[in-house]
RNA sequence: GCUCCGAUAGUGUAGCACGGCCAAUCAUGUCAGACUCUCACUCUGACGACUGGGGUUCAAAUCCCCAUCGGAGCACCA
């Protein structure tokens, strides 16, 4: 069979191999697709999806990515200004650098030309009403009367919309659609408003009043820019039924949309982007890297490594329902990437003294890592620090191998104290004792910052020529050197 | 209230478009054991799911209907 029909058996195989996480698409020609957050915020776990999903496919299918910037609200959802660069750093980071960067903000004159031509077309009206008074008559599906209004009276209206004759909330240009459409999130709604509040870019600051509602500025974006497929939150299914409208008016294609749920992590709860803001402002967390916030940034100062974020990511594949998942997953992943490349250190956590009548001092052997080879070298005297939850139920007498080090017997409790009593292996392998590690008493100072807390303690030396890696303190974790001065080090933690 | 949408083990997924090969895939998790001078890694084993009820059919996780539960939108937010 492989001999008669080779291609059969290939093809075989692929049919039982479907492609694992994100399922596959249909494309017909050339595939366009873009990731577009409002950079109101440093990009978060949740933004990582958008980021990594969109660029797997245009990879895998030749496309273009593209980030645009949806920064057209500078009151509300103002953007932050530092964010900008933290999507486009983190985007490279992870693997998704975009062929094209778009700010909406710079594009404003473009939408106000289709907003012309639409009120030249009919398709949209000047509007006066108040917010409530319109809701009123949309419930009931009536139109209000600056529906009728003719296109020149409109096309008055609107220049004055953009000249600032008009104050906030006094006219908002909407889109006509179906005042009776059965579903009222349809019914006439705004393309823009009038804001007054400059725009935190000085390039663009008070240069217009009139910004167009997301609905609107990612229409008119996406047929510029050409954009095949959106893949977004399922929050904006709706916008399709709206946008379709502009985009029957202007005589366009609609691109195809897939949608996804929202996603939630166990670990980090509800945390707005507002609500993190407040946090770090009044100082409940260091800032948009503090290892107990949910941003790219702070994942990256832990050590997780952008493939295992990807796969993380890739695996969830593309589901409608809402997701609720854990990171142990993510750690997972980021631990079949570190194991075999992180060091091994001694790191002595909440540390209590301990001295070792009869030791002679010596220099301790131990593995860099267990599978590589390489040794460091620790010098020791009679004196070591060892953790506090590890002598806390000790008896006296009870015999314990110091890692890597030699055998003692605790002669006492407080203060700890306890001998020599040999070298041999025995009795780990014959007597069951305890292994535990220790830490000589000239290491250095150091500082663990994680999710749900500080450690401080003793390490050994050789930790401080790691700055910038992961590397795992026996017994407790891996970790990434993030800061070395002097002999104190600082380090956060990535995952068990 | 109106309009959409979804539901597979603790979690996340595969399978559903073309019903049988599904007593249901993979990963993670939990438990047990092996290995190991780490409670890490690795290995072995166990645990664990088609929301419920009807219908169509020789045959339903897959198709249809109803129910239940969950979610989204109904903003001059994105």
């Amino acid at each position: 069979m492989n001999n008669l029909a080779p291609e059969l058996i290939a093809e075989l195989k692929e049919k039982k191999e479907p492609e694992k996480g994100l399922p596959p698409l249909d494309v017909k020609g050339d595939l366009v697709m873009r990731f577009a957050p409002n950079p109101n915020g440093p990009p978060t776990i949740g933004s990582s999806r958008g980021i990594v999903v969109n660029s797997e496919y245009t990879k895998k299918y030749n496309g273009k990515f593209i980030i645009r910037f949806d920064d057209t609200d500078p009151a509300t959802k103002r953007p932050m200004l530092e964010a900008y660069d933290w999507y486009l750093d983190d985007c490279e980071w992870l693997g998704a650098k975009p062929d094209e960067v778009v700010i909406a903000s710079d594009r404003i004159p473009k939408y106000y030309e289709v907003a012309v031509q639409l009120i030249e077309k009919g398709g949209a009206y000047v509007c006066f009403c108040e917010q409530e008074e319109f809701k009123a008559l949309k419930d009931v599906k009536k139109a209000c009367p600056h529906r009728e209004q003719n296109e020149q009276r409109n096309l008055g209206y609107w220049k004055k919309m953009l000249s600032g004759d008009y104050k906030e909330q006094e006219a908002v240009l909407r889109i006509k659609t179906d005042i009776a459409h059965k579903d009222p999130a349809i019914r006439d709604w705004v393309a823009f408003r009038i804001i007054k509040t400059p725009h935190p870019r000085p390039e663009v600051s008070d240069k217009y009043v009139a910004w167009p509602l997301l609905d609107f500025e990612g229409a008119v974006e996406d047929h510029m820019l050409g954009t095949t497929l959106i893949i977004r939150g399922k929050d904006l299914t709706d916008s399709e039924t709206r946008q379709r409208y502009v985009y029957d008016y202007m005589g366009w294609k609609y691109p195809e949309t897939m949608h996804w749920g929202r996603v939630q992590i166990h670990e980090f709860g509800k945390l707005s982007t507002s609500g993190l803001k407040k946090a770090i402002a009044d100082g409940t967390y260091t800032g948009w890297d503090d290892p107990r916030v949910p941003t790219i940034r702070a994942l990256r100062r832990r050590g997780i490594r952008a493939e295992a974020l990807r796969k993380f990511m890739i695996e969830l594949g593309l589901g409608e329902t809402d997701i609720s998942l854990s990171l142990d997953t993510l750690y997972a992943e980021n631990r079949k990437i570190v194991d075999p490349i992180a060091n091994r250190y001694f790191f002595v956590w909440d540390p209590v003294e301990l001295n070792v009548e009869g030791a002679e001092p010596k220099v301790a052997k131990a593995p860099l890592h267990p599978s590589r080879g390489g040794m460091r070298e620790i010098p020791v005297g009679t004196k070591v620090f060892v953790c506090k939850s590890d002598v806390e139920n000790l008896n006296d007498g009870e015999r314990l191998r110091l890692k890597d080090l030699y055998n003692i017997q605790i002669t006492g409790l407080s203060p700890l104290s306890a001998k020599f009593i040999g070298t041999d292996m025995d009795l780990v392998k014959k007597e069951k004792a305890r292994i535990i590690h220790w830490a000589p008493p000239d290491g250095l100072k150091v500082r663990v910052l994680s999710p749900d807390g500080e450690y401080s303690g003793i390490g050994e030396r050789g930790i401080e020529k790691e700055l910038d890696n992961v590397v795992q303190f026996e017994r407790f974790g891996f970790v990434r050197i993030d800061g070395v001065k002097g002999d104190e080090v600082v380090a956060y933690y990535t995952h068990k």
